[in-house]
DNA sequence: ACCGTATTCAGCGCG
DNA sequence: TGAATACGGT
């Protein structure tokens, strides 16, 4: 164990033993830079470093789950479970718990999520009689989020001129004031949003040094992972904290930062140098992931970038396959490509699906890719989308343990005083928001506390009310004594949000249904797991409650969910959701102008380098083969649109790029294909026209097709069919082609050719 | 309270 | 285009 550091390289292991004082670690893709941290880590715990003392922000709580088992393998979990392992939310919503007391915040705090921001929004909207469709909550939220990732409180919102008037400029000159109200409505509601997490924690250390310098001192070491993605709220946080010892660690790489768009700043990395002038840089350059083609592509492309640190991204892995492009007529054409090419690298190279990975730009290209695979019978598997913890029943149910944790919470009482229906209807709950505004109260105090503010109300509906508080109390007395599983069964019972859901329209329900059973079985899951020590509550005791698993769950994504263990899928996402990822075989779909680079993003240089370095990441995760595909026509809200080739295509030297001349080893004529005009031509792999229909293979009608017959496929020559099963548009063959061995054939697709 | 229709969203989305 | 939610009429 102690030799451990032999598995790094020489870079990587200078980076790792360099110990002490600000450190910049500047990693190619594929580079190992989560590597390096890891090690990092291990390495000081293994010279003595005390884990409680160690602080590790990571961009997603799987990358930091990832990264705490891999230290336990190095160091042995004794250790290595101690270090504060998180992202910067998680992190600061812990210190926040303990200390923000000291900013007026109760320790059980909601966390609002964007969905419970946009519905304060729009009430607050409506309250003030404004018009939604000019001050979009969306917006709002945006504007309000940007505001504070730069640490501008409303006071300072309003106070800057250049802001105010941009504001009228835009015609919303009530933006500041709305984020006021915001502000204050959540303050009201005992609650924050993510960026007030990251907000909160500056002005605790800015207003109160005292606690300042305990968490300078509790963290004699702090790492941070994905260093250009973050903001100035967070790079502010660090550099208070880091102020007492400067023992601090960031890893980054410029070339794939991806979301300026959200508020992170690469300044951040360039000004390190600034901040810190007695830091070491350590550069990170040998790529162990890709092929020399891929590496040395995705290189030419990203060397188009003007603002970048210059490196020189190198591996001694092969050279690999060419990258392959695909040109297709329309966008259904292009999935149809797509999932013809993993179809038949599968089949010729006996491959697991889960080595195929497609990415595109937009979420609304994966339909039609989604479809394609279901044609082939391929399993894929779709990441982002709804995510669970934002469908409506979950959210329902997660609202009534948000109730019993914190009754101000506005935005989960809403949702749940009248589901399942109990009689108090929209009027009611539109008195008591007014009520609740003019006695400056949440409507749980109001109910509970103010009986008399009810008098305008009618008796049966007041009883109503307090009825429903008194189920909310009964569970509130059970927090303490009763862990998280029992009392989330207990509220689900006896709300009967089941049945409530059964009474509904049944094919939707029953899913719904299956969503409520999966949380309460997350819930079990926790319940009974064995706590991680940071995990454990004030007193030293298991941190196991409802309130403790609430104070996880805000925090939660789809992301962190675990894979299934050994699904076998295709793997479909955007390229954002792609980031840290690595496949052997990736697909990058929708390379088209205005599509990617994004129209949006063709209005400034930086935007289209951001794009650009979009593209960067998605080529850089390939280990093996990067296949390209574009489309000349395309759906896009709704009409059909016109496509030409991306400029990243061009971007790419062409001596990565495979011509079809290399695939066509079959008996067929290259199909005559005449260059764009005023354009080099857009390489296309043989296989790509095969199936797009625009050859002179005639395909023959199989609806008679029968063992036993010999035919001929464009890509797989000639065989004889083995079997044909099925009907319809599901009529498959399995056919024996010569020196290829068996295939299967769904007929609707596969053009086969009738000999005999 | 309920149902059908209108509207909205579609650039990426950490927490 | 298509889905998901918001709205509005009965």
């Amino acid at each position: 164990m102690t030799d451990f550091l032999s598995h790094l390289n020489d870079a990587q292991r200078k980076a790792v033993e360099h110990t002490e004082g600000p450190v910049m670690i500047i990693a190619g893709a594929g580079a190992g830079k989560t590597r390096v941290l890891t090690y990092r880590i291990a390495y000081l715990l293994h010279q003595g470093a005390d884990p409680f003392r160690i602080m590790a922000l990571t961009f997603t709580n799987k990358a930091a789950r990832e990264m705490k088992e891999r230290i336990m393998q190095l160091i042995g979990p004794a250790k290595g479970r101690n270090v504060w392992m998180g992202t910067f939310h998680s992190i600061f919503a812990r210190i926040l718990r303990v200390d923000g007391h000291h900013l007026g915040y109760p320790e059980n705090f909601t966390i609002y999520d964007t969905d419970d921001s946009k519905q304060l929004l729009k009430k607050i909207l409506s309250e003030l009689q404004l018009d939604p469709k000019v001050y979009h909550p969306s917006y709002l939220l945006n504007r309000i989020s940007n505001a504070k990732s730069n640490l501008y409180s409303p006071e300072n919102y309003l106070a800057d001129q250049e802001i105010v008037n941009a504001d009228h400029a835009a015609g919303k000159p009530l933006t500041g004031e709305l984020y006021r109200t915001y502000n204050a409505r959540l303050k009201r509601a005992n609650a924050m949003d993510f960026d007030d997490l990251l907000f909160n924690t500056n002005m605790l250390f800015r207003d109160f040094p005292d606690v300042l310098h305990k968490y300078q001192h509790r963290f004699g070491y702090i790492l941070v992972d994905e260093y250009q993605d973050t903001n100035f709220a967070q790079y502010h946080i660090i550099k208070q904290i880091a102020a007492a010892h400067e023992n601090l660690t960031v890893v980054g790489d410029d070339a794939q930062s991806i979301y300026a768009f959200r508020g992170a700043n690469i300044q951040n990395i360039l000004n390190f140098k600034k901040d810190y002038p007695d830091y070491h840089l350590f550069r990170l350059e040998q790529n162990y992931r890709s092929t020399k083609t891929i590496v040395n592509a995705a290189n030419v492309v990203i060397e188009n970038n003007k603002d970048q640190i210059k490196k020189k991204v190198w591996t001694e892995n092969e050279e690999g396959e060419l990258i392959t492009v695909l040109k297709a007529t329309s966008d259904t054409e292009e999935s149809t490509l797509v999932a013809n090419s993993i179809f038949g690298l599968k089949m010729s190279k006996q491959l697991p699906s889960k080595d195929f990975a497609i990415l595109y730009r937009t979420n609304a290209q994966s339909r039609t890719l989604e479809e394609a695979l279901r044609r082939q019978g391929i399993p894929y598997k779709i990441y982002g989308g709804v995510s669970f913890y934002s469908r409506r029943e979950v959210k329902d149910l997660l609202a009534y343990f948000r109730l019993v944790i914190n009754p101000n919470d506005e935005e989960a009482l809403l949702r749940v005083i009248n589901y399942p229906a109990r009689g108090i209807g929209k009027t009611t709950i539109e008195k008591l928001q007014v009520l609740a505004n003019t006695h400056k109260t949440s409507i749980f105090n109001l109910i509970a506390e103010n009986p008399t503010a009810l008098a305008e109300l009618n008796r049966g509906t007041v009883n109503k009310l307090q009825e429903f508080v008194t189920m909310i109390r009964s569970f509130i007395v059970q927090l303490e004594s009763k862990s998280a599983f029992e009392l989330a069964n207990h509220i689900t019972k006896s709300v009967g949000i089941v049945n409530a859901l059964k009474e509904e329209d049944a094919i939707e329900s029953v899913n719904r249904i299956e969503n409520i059973e999966e949380l309460l079985n997350a819930i079990m899951e926790f319940s009974e797991r064995e706590p991680e020590p940071d995990e454990l509550g004030e007193d030293g005791r298991p941190a196991r409650s409802l309130g403790h698993f609430m104070q996880q769950v805000a925090l939660l994504t789809d992301a962190d969910k675990k894979d299934e263990e050994g699904g076998d899928y295709v793997s479909l996402m955007t390229i954002h959701a792609a980031k840290g990822l690595e496949f052997p075989y990736v697909f990058i779909v929708g390379l088209e102008e205005n599509l990617f680079p994004s129209i949006q993003s063709l209005g400034t240089r930086a935007e289209l380098e951001e794009e650009r370095r979009l593209f960067y990441v998605a080529l850089t995760r390939a280990m093996k083969k990067v296949t390209i595909s574009h489309a000349e026509t395309r759906y896009r809200w709704g009409s059909l649109s016109l496509s030409e080739p991306s400029r990243f295509l061009e971007e790419i030297d062409p001596v990565f790029i495979e011509t079809p001349r290399k695939l066509a080893k079959s008996s067929f004529a290259e199909p005559a294909k005449s260059p764009l005009p005023g354009r080099r031509p857009m390489p296309t792999s043989g296989a790509e026209s095969q199936t797009s229909g625009r050859d002179d293979f005639q395909a023959s009608d199989t609806e008679n097709l029968e063992t036993g017959m010999q035919v001929e496929h464009q890509k797989f020559g000639f065989g004889q069919v083995v079997k044909v099963e099925g009907s319809g548009a599901n009529k498959k063959a399995t056919v024996h082609f010569n020196g290829i061995g068996q295939k299967q054939l769904l007929l609707k697709f596969a053009r086969l050719r009738i000999i005999q």
